[in-house]
DNA sequence: GTTCCCATGTAACCCGTTACATGATTTT
DNA sequence: AAAATCATGTAACGGGTTACATGGGAAC
C-alpha cells in the first residue's frame, strides 16, 4: 500500500467516527480539523472517489424525497485497517508553517512606518478575535471527557494564537516609545535607516 | 502588474539586500526566512528566470577561474518598485498552518497508548531542541539594532515553539497521572474507550 | 579515493485552491 | 423576489516538493 497524503487519512478518520455524505463530511471537517488541516469542499469529493477506487471506503445511495439524493460513505474493513496502521505508526507527520506576513515583516526596513504599525495592529487584533473563538470552542468541550483530544487540539490553537498576540503586542510596544517610555528608541526608525542607507559606502 | 506569489517577493527582497547568484540566494533563504517561508533550491532558479522574464531582476555573467561561472542577479528599478509597492500595501498576507501531527492526534482515540505517549514525547523533545536553535539565533542578533526585524521573526519562532513545548508537556502530564498525582484520571484511557466503544449502542 | 562544496538547472508530480456549474427547497 | 441551504460535483491552474542530472575542484 502506497502511503497516502494526510488528507486521505483525515477523511478516513472522520468517516470512522460516523458515516457521512460528501457534503456532511466537508462540513464536519470545517468544524473540527479545519484549524490545523483545512480541506476544500471540492477536494472532499475527489478524495472520496480516490478512496473508493482504492477500496478503502464504500458509498451507498440514499434516496431522499425533498432533498437531492446523497451517497453515504463509510470505511471498509481494509480502510479501517489502513487508518489504524497509520495511527499506530510513530512516523513523523508533516508540519508546514508558512507566513507571508513574516516575509513582509522581515523586509520591514523598506516599509513605511504607518504601514508597519497598521500591519502589527491588524495582526494583534485578528489574533485577539481568533483567541475568543478558540476560547469559546474550548469552553464548549470542557468537562466532556470524550472530547479530550478534540479539546487539546483547540488548546493547541489557543496557545499558538496567544503567542501570536503577545508577539505582536511586544513588537508594537518596542516600536512605539510613547507607550512604554522607559527604554529609549530600541532601534532606528525605518525612515532613519532609509535616509542613511541610500548611499551606503 | 499581476500580483506575484509571496516567494517572488521574498526573492526580490533578498536580492535587494545584496545581489546574489542563485546558489547564494538559496543559501541566504535557508539561513534567513526558511523557518517561516522555505524555498526549495530548484524553485530559486525557476523563480529567478520568471523574474528575469518580467524584467524585475537582471543577471550578469561572472566568469570565474577555479569555480564554474555564475550569474549574479540584482533587482532592476522596476523590480525594486514592485517590491516596495508590495511592502507598502497593507494587504493581508497568506498564513498557512498545517499539522499532520494534530490530525493524527485528533484521532488518538484509536491509537495505542504507547504510540500516543511516544508521539507526544517526540513532539516535546523536538520542540526543546528547536527552541535551543532559536535561542542561539536570537542571541547572535541581540544588541544589533540593524537586525531588529530579523531578530523579531526569530522571536516569533521562539514563542511558537515554546507554545508547542508547553502544550506537549501539558498533555503529557494530563495523560500520565503518575507524574502529577493530584488530579485523578482526567480522562478514560484510549484503551478504555476502545473496550467500551466496540459495540456502542 | 570518496565525499563534500561550488554551481546550475530540468522534469515530473500532485496536492491544494479557486472558480464554475446545476438545481431544488427553505428561509428572509 | 432574493438569498441561503442542501447536495454533488468538474475543470483548470499553479505553487511547492522531490528526484534527477552534470561536472569540476577542494578537502579529508
Amino acid at each position: 500500500m502506497p502511503q497516502l497524503p494526510t488528507t486521505s487519512y483525515a477523511v478516513l478518520g472522520l468517516l470512522s467516527i460516523a458515516p457521512m455524505s460528501g457534503y456532511e463530511l466537508a462540513r464536519a471537517a470545517e468544524q473540527s480539523i479545519a484549524n490545523f488541516w483545512p480541506i476544500a469542499k471540492s477536494q472532499v469529493y475527489s478524495e472520496l472517489s480516490r478512496l473508493e477506487d482504492l477500496g478503502y471506503v464504500q458509498g451507498s445511495d440514499i434516496r431522499q424525497q425533498r432533498l437531492p439524493d446523497k451517497r453515504i460513505f463509510e470505511p471498509t474493513d481494509v480502510g479501517t485497517k489502513v487508518l489504524d496502521e497509520w495511527l499506530a505508526s510513530p512516523e513523523y507527520e508533516t508540519e508546514r508553517y508558512r507566513s507571508g506576513f513574516l516575509v513582509k515583516f522581515f523586509f520591514a526596513d523598506r516599509m513605511p512606518d504607518e504601514v508597519l504599525m497598521k500591519m502589527l495592529k491588524d495582526c494583534r487584533d485578528s489574533a485577539a478575535s481568533t483567541l475568543k473563538m478558540f476560547e469559546q470552542l474550548i469552553a464548549s468541550m470542557a468537562g466532556n471527557p470524550d472530547a479530550f483530544f478534540r479539546m487539546q487540539t483547540a488548546s493547541f490553537g489557543r496557545k499558538h494564537i496567544q503567542a501570536n498576540h503577545q508577539w505582536a503586542q511586544d513588537v508594537l510596544t518596542q516600536l512605539d516609545p510613547s507607550s512604554k517610555p522607559k527604554k529609549a528608541t530600541a532601534r532606528k526608525t525605518a525612515t532613519d535607516r532609509r535616509k542613511k542607507g541610500h548611499k551606503d559606502e
